[in-house]
DNA sequence: CAAAAATATGCAATCGATTGAAATAAGTGC
DNA sequence: GCACTTATTTCAATCGATTGCATATTTTTG
């Protein structure tokens, strides 16, 4: 109640408790060697003068800053802004677990318009570590900073050869795995949308191009460079649909957003989802339980993703070297295919 | 090429270049008083060995951290995750306006257990200043803390005799847009969807209940509870619209999330909108021109939104007081009422 | 009961950049 | 060439917590 003076750093408890600043020190952080007792009274005298130590100078002395940076690179994207779910989706359960862990999470979107913008996120000192959610088109730039700066883990593709960490599904496979299905339930002409720019999307789409070769319809996939970003897809789907070629029987799409483009697309133009042409999405976001029809998709584990991604940063924090991991995407057929 | 020794410190370039550390200091930050001839040397000096101040060190001797907390409060949700796309344009938008001004954005989840949460926060030191996204049912928790922390602006509804600064849509007049819009369209019986518990929920379902007042309407409104979380507000909407009362013919659903929800039940039960329903949500997200049919809804100029948040933030970190903002909401008739 | 061992606390250097005041160098007027 | 500004640069204290080492206090033990 009797406020005299702020307690404002540990000195001002030291002075207090009748210790030095160094017995405070130890007394809050619980490292061993102080008695019981003055432990218990010093943590008291803070709590009655809510005195918590200051993060910055500790930080500075300890030479880490309990925090992570999570970056978003739009490397192939002009569109200006983050507003695809799946990115809030990874966003809250990296969240989860670095809060955790102990970390903060430090939220940075990138636009990269020179090679330096990931070097200078790491020198900035402002971080322990860092993932990227995505490599966009800037695998070179991830491979060139990592080999230089551990703590570095990336969600998406892996391709042979990269030096960097990454986590993700297996896109081949799951390109594979959305095309054979569509394959299966009897279309011929498919159409893949998505701009290929990207790592992941990339690897979607040659997934797709060998389940079609294997089914010996390599000439009919269409290749539709769609955007990412919702508005910026829905006139790349328009244009394709309306084009006036032969229209495609299936549709695969690089992620669910694109599919939801498409879906409003076709109604549009009085297309029926499954009956005139098959749908089916990537991602597996809780969104495509709200599409009409519900929307079949290819499935990433991202619960399992962000626990991976957080765990392969801690260790490489603490120095260890890690390999990247491959997860299996999972076929959900819903009502679109 | 030369790397004799990395430069890690101001000393160590101060030694290199043959001038003091604070002379260093002073060259690299632009404070005026170095000759442009040695500030030129040392800028290059800096270059040429990479070297970037460190800024935890910078940090504890300014006494600012340079982030900005962004926390999105979840009180009265039961769900685990942030699955509302809301949040991504909002964080979006304010990752922009941040960054753009020179802070981190430092993010955080929070699921307020007791009533400290916040205080934790703002006593951590992390941060210079915090945004709140939402009040959640955590008026009071708001109201107390911005009694004595000022560089505090929250995303959200405004009460009468609140303390916290906010900023957010007219939730009142946008209920009572939403009503009366579909009242216009010959609407009797009105459903609302969404759980009043957070403040800016209540407000939106007050401005309906007026609409239907003043339309001689107020005992033809059901209130349903749904959640914010789309997975979980899809069964309190089922369970309202088979449960055998009469049917509503225009919907309000408090989040174009919840109305994408009742979109799809509606669709599950055979009810075309908005031919048998009418329905309209609320945020304006991009998603809701993806839905089919395209869905009608109150919008929230969250760019403005942002922008203003961080405005009024920077103007109480400087010391300013301020005023809450209340902007006004925007009908978007769209194809679903 | 003294010596040895164990435990608790204090002391002071350190992390690295910033900044007010003091010192030095350069420039100007007469 | 001297006194006097003015422009540069250096010095040293500071931000606040941590921690290796030294010292003081207790406890144990022979």
């Amino acid at each position: 109640m009797t406020e005299k003076q702020r307690v404002k750093n540990i000195s001002d408890l030291a002075r207090i408790a009748g210790v030095s600043p160094g017995t405070v020190s130890r007394a809050l952080s619980d490292t061993g060697l102080i008695s019981q007792k003055t432990r218990d009274r010093i943590k008291a005298l803070a709590r009655e003068h809510d005195f918590r130590p200051n993060i910055m100078a500790r930080n500075l002395r300890i030479q880490r800053t309990g925090a992570i940076g999570v970056v978003i690179p739009l490397g192939h994207e002009t569109g200006q802004h983050i507003s695809d779910p799946f990115f809030i989706t990874m966003l809250g359960l990296l969240a989860d677990e670095l809060t955790e862990r102990g970390y903060d999470l430090m939220l940075s979107r990138v636009i990269p318009t020179d090679g330096d913008w990931l070097d200078r996120f790491v020198d900035s000192g402002r971080v322990d570590g860092l993932i990227v959610i995505g490599q966009s088109d800037q695998s070179a730039t991830l491979d060139r900073v990592a080999a230089r700066y551990r703590p570095l883990v990336v969600w998406g593709g892996h391709s042979a050869g990269q030096v960097h960490c990454s986590v993700g599904s297996d896109n081949f496979a799951g390109g594979d795995i959305a095309a054979t299905h569509l394959i299966e339930r009897g279309c011929k002409r498919i159409a893949f949308f998505g701009d290929s720019r990207a790592l992941e999307i990339d690897q979607r789409l040659e997934g797709c191009k060998a389940a079609m070769a294997r089914a010996g319809l390599s000439d009919q996939l269409s290749v539709v460079p769609a955007h990412l970003v919702a508005e910026a897809a829905h006139p790349d789907i328009a244009d394709f649909l309306t084009s006036g070629g032969a229209r495609p029987q299936g549709i695969v799409a690089a992620s669910d957003v694109i599919a939801m483009s498409a879906l409003r697309v076709l109604a549009e133009i009085g297309l029926s989802v499954p009956d005139d042409v098959r749908l089916i999405g990537y991602d597996g976001l809780a969104l495509g339980e709200l599409t009409v029809p519900r929307l079949s998709t290819i499935k990433q584990d991202l619960t399992k993703g962000a626990h991976a991604l957080v765990n392969l940063l801690l260790r490489r924090i603490a120095g260890e070297d890690t390999d990247s991991l491959v997860m299996p995407p999972e076929l959900v057929v819903r009502l679109s295919s």
